[in-house]
RNA sequence: AGCCGAGUCGUCUAACGGUAGGACAGCGGAUUCUGGUUCCGUAUGUGAGGGUUCGAUUCCUUCCUCGGCUGCCA
């Protein structure tokens, strides 16, 4: 494992931490949470703000929780719990003893909601949702009191019991925290803090049947594990009165709440909604897709913990809202299995190849580089024979200009191999080459010419008797625009899957010392892309996905000259 | 419309009253047994107006644009 080259960079709220360590606040402790809902996979999202919570706890010689903000029993679920500590672990973070959820705290937020109703800020509410939302008022105008607003004190406490014991059936009343129905923020105008819910749920059973609103929970949350810096995204800036307001009236210790911008990606949605659509609709295989923008689909398609770091590093953190390249994530990844990734040769589309003055039965194993990025990788020893596949990509009967690779009369080297020189071109009744009758030069072993002579393309190649088979699949972006949202009138995200996103080839030939790897090693195919080991492998039938191509400076000319 | 927040190269992000910088993407070139890597070079930016100041991306002000907010979701 390579430690990131990038270095921390500092933004706004690394400067907000400086300064209250500078003022002695908390006692100069620095403790963040990681606190996601057990409602769905991780995404790159997710990532972003995991970094950011346990990277700040490190720089700053603090500590990180994570937290299952497990307040809605019925959108969560356990194994929703174990994917996210799985990902958590895999980015390369510990929470070491610090595992908590929010349901271990129902007991305290009972006894907090008791105490807001002594205190007369807090009443049960009998209205119905409907009304509860014509009282609230909107935008413009302010809202008017509950005709419940001024319970008294007993009243309030004796219902919510009853709420609590299960007498009230759900939605027939809530309890209320007692604000401001005119604040021009509405998130002030009586907001909920406990609802009726008989369901299940996954950590407590039937034990309760009111659940805490998150706006009353969150904040007690911080509070109890004692977090200094509640770090969450812009849509909560508005919450934060409400955060403030709880944490007040209760006295209890106060965490500071920060926003910052959530990442968006573009040709990728981000939404838990969104993506669990993909999922429960069969569009993708499921969360851990290699598609999928999950922390789960990123690893499958063979993205590395390292990348993902280091691209949340790149990314900063501000308050406006952006939305980064898709190009600077996969940036990151070639950067990093560059320098770790053996390199190995598979031909994806195979064209048979026959050295005619090559002796039959004849192999030779020759030696090639693991990695010119880094000698200490070694070497490997590859069978070289009469009979091999090169790329279908490699050969063109009539090429146009620039074109180095084989061709007619054309020579060109076989990577660590041979010079060969292509004569004869064998094709089927529909005129496709099916087989290059070639000659090469004994002279220039391992690729090497004495007399100075140049080549200027490299294939590479398989051997046909020493090849494996393998299948590829080949991934390209999930959706056919920048901005998936930005769809037809009355059409939404789907409108703009991109029909290709998924391409199996079945039948490409690889070099036969990748049968001995284990799924999920991270590979280059020389000049083809960065390709891990999916763990649908089995003895004797490899599959490959492509985690990100090379860049394709070959492929750009042809693109700007047809232009 | 009310409240809150945000506007800096194509994209993301620095500059905290003193030379608008970096990264990705783009373009051009060199090197190369991967049309990869590496190296070199290059273009593009402070939303608009007014003010304060010797000096404004930065402070004030008006406007404009964008985002969030009217769940018994988080």
């Amino acid at each position: 494992m390579s430690e990131e080259k990038t270095q921390p960079v500092s933004h706004f709220i690394k400067e907000i931490i400086k300064k209250d360590l500078e003022d002695n606040k908390n006692g100069s402790r620095v403790h963040t949470r990681f606190p996601p809902e057990p409602n769905g996979y991780l995404h790159i999202g997710h990532a972003k703000s995991i970094c950011l919570n346990f990277g700040i706890a490190k720089e700053f010689n603090g500590l990180c929780n994570l937290r299952f903000d497990d307040t809605n029993p019925v959108k969560e679920e356990l194994e929703y719990v174990e994917s996210i500590k799985e990902d958590v672990r895999w980015l390369g973070f510990d929470w070491e003893d610090r595992l908590y959820f929010a349901s271990d705290y129902f007991e305290q937020f009972y006894q907090a909601a008791l105490q807001l109703i002594k205190d007369g800020l807090a009443y049960v509410d009998h209205l119905t949702a409907d009304q509860i939302r014509e009282y609230r008022g909107t935008l413009t105008q302010p809202g008017k009191p509950s005709p419940y607003r001024d319970r008294t004190i007993e009243e309030n406490l004796a219902l919510f019991e009853k709420m609590k014991n299960g007498d009230f059936e759900e939605g027939e009343c809530i309890l209320r925290a007692k604000i401001d129905m005119a604040s021009p923020n509405i998130n002030m105008r009586d907001p909920a803090v406990y609802r009726i819910l008989k369901a299940s749920h996954h950590r407590t059973g039937d034990k309760w049947c009111i659940y805490p609103m998150y706006d009353f929970a969150h904040g007690l949350e911080d509070s109890i594990e004692k977090i200094t810096h509640s770090i969450c995204t812009l849509e909560f800036e508005d919450h934060r009165p409400l955060y403030d307001w709880f944490l007040e009236k209760l006295n209890v210790f106060h965490p500071q709440q920060i926003e910052f911008a959530r990442l968006n990606l573009t040709y990728t949605v981000m939404s838990k909604r969104k993506l669990l659509r993909l999922v429960k609709e069969n569009i993708v295989s499921g969360w851990d897709d290699p598609r999928m923008p999950t922390i789960a689909g990123l690893r499958r398609r063979g993205y590395t913990p390292e990348a993902i770091r280091t691209f949340c590093e790149m990314i900063g953190v501000g308050k406006s809202e952006s939305t980064v390249d898709l190009a600077l994530l996969e940036y990151c990844l070639r950067e990093d299995l560059n320098k770790r990734a053996p390199r190995a040769m598979a031909v994806l589309r195979p064209l048979k190849v026959t050295i005619t003055n090559y002796p039959e039965g004849k192999v030779e194993q020759l030696e090639a580089l693991n990695n010119p990025e880094d000698e200490s990788m070694g070497v490997r020893m590859i069978p070289f024979s009469r009979v091999i596949y090169i790329e279908q990509d490699d050969f063109m009967e009539n090429p146009p200009k620039k074109y180095f690779r084989l061709s007619p009369g054309a020579e060109v080297r076989l990577k660590h191999a041979y010079y060969i020189t292509c004569d004869e071109v064998l094709k089927d009744s529909s005129g496709q080459p099916v087989e290059l009758l070639c000659s090469y030069d004994p002279a220039t072993k391992g690729g090497w010419s004495q007399d100075g002579r140049k080549v200027k393309g490299t294939l590479h190649w398989v051997s046909v008797d020493h090849a494996v088979d393998a299948e590829v699949r080949i991934y390209e972006n999930l959706f056919n625009k920048p901005n998936p949202e930005d769809a037809e009138e009355g059409k939404d995200f789907l409108s703009n899957l991109n029909p290709n996103s998924l391409e199996i080839i079945a039948d490409s030939k690889v070099e036969p010392g990748l049968m001995e790897m284990p799924a999920r090693t991270s590979l280059q195919f020389l000049r083809h892309g960065y390709f891990t080991i999916d763990p649908d492998s089995k003895n004797g039938k490899l599959v490959f996905n492509r985690a990100v191509s090379l860049k394709d400076t070959w492929a750009k000319i042809q693109r700007n000259t047809s232009e």
